[in-house]
DNA sequence: ACCTGAACACCGTTCAAGT
DNA sequence: ACCTGAACACCGTTCAAGT
């Protein structure tokens, strides 16, 4: 909890919770075409107070995708266990992948998530930078993957598997997408 | 020049090319922001005047998606003429994506290809995907690529490599896509 | 036949009035 | 302090009036 939920006064807090697990919701079944008065009613609040808890319908889209992001750190922490360099790596992909799929606001996010879109959630990529850095410097290291691969690939490749499932939904297509790509990840390019 | 053109009155046939040109100016600088009042302004002719010769923005949109897909299928049939099964299949993918370059109107077009939203263009779609087959066939036989490898995978692919393209605009980063993506397409996995 | 732009519909955002 | 929803702004689309 921020110190700002801290303050809030309970009904107010008990709003910005209603209104968030709303949006958190629709944003995930409909995506961008959510519309704010939706999400007011099925908070069951008016939009004007959807609006005192978040300035813009795009700040409130930015809250949610860092929290869905933040399950990313975790993910990256649990693949660098990983005992083989070359699993880690695929753990990281197939996990992350995994965690974006069913969630068509979140697939959108991820598309543009080098773009100014999603500034805001600079601390939790850096939360998932470290340990997915790691665990690709150590693949590299061992030679289980091309040599030139770099963390910046990363949100490259994600954002094309995540095209994928966002274009082509419900089906497992996007599985076909990542395999694809973790064979081109193979040594010896 | 289609049937419907050829019985245009010669000021309407004129206002039409003028508001194409407008259109496909301004989409492939601004992607789906273009106003329609800006495309009007900047063809000379009224609102009314775009709507009476494109029912919605989204028609006068998939219009110029058309044209610019067709030069797909030309693309296609050059690279097909190449002695190298494998070369065939590089150029294909190198080259289609080098036709969507600097156009953000046409970038998102492609990553969503399979999708309703660009329904209208099934005869292009068929006229690229003739010859792309025969390339891509023509390589698994040589075993010059992954022996799973289908025409199916060419828009999935080419979809993540827009993605990169529109969301990473301006760079070489979707280069580096490429190559990821040509790597993953070598035989053996 | 074709052109025009005022008017309408829709949705994000604001703000005066209420508790 | 916080909530509400009528009102405003913006942009896609329509249609009555004009040539």
């Amino acid at each position: 909890m921020t110190s700002i939920e801290r303050t809030l006064r309970a009904d107010a807090r008990r709003n910005r919770e209603k209104i968030f697990a709303a949006a958190r919701e629709l944003f995930a079944r409909e995506g961008e075409l959510v519309q704010i008065e939706e999400i007011a009613a099925h908070a069951g609040v008016g939009i004007g107070t959807v609006y005192r808890h978040f300035p813009t319908k795009q700040a409130l889209l930015t809250e949610m995708v860092r929290t869905r992001f933040s399950r990313f750190a975790e993910i990256a922490i649990e693949c660098e266990e990983m005992e083989d360099p070359h699993e880690a790596v695929t753990c990281l992909f197939r996990r992350s992948a995994e965690e974006v799929e069913g969630d068509a606001g979140f697939q959108l996010a991820m598309m543009g998530s080098d773009q100014l879109h999603w500034e805001g959630i600079e601390q939790e990529k850096a939360a998932f930078a470290a340990p997915a850095t790691r665990i690709i410097d150590r693949a590299v290291a061992a030679g289980a993957v091309r040599e030139d691969l770099t963390f910046g690939d990363f949100p490259m490749l994600m954002c094309g598997i995540t095209s994928t499932m966002y274009y082509s939904p419900g089906g497992a297509e996007w599985r076909r997408h990542l395999d694809l790509i973790l064979a081109g990840l193979r040594p010896g390019s």
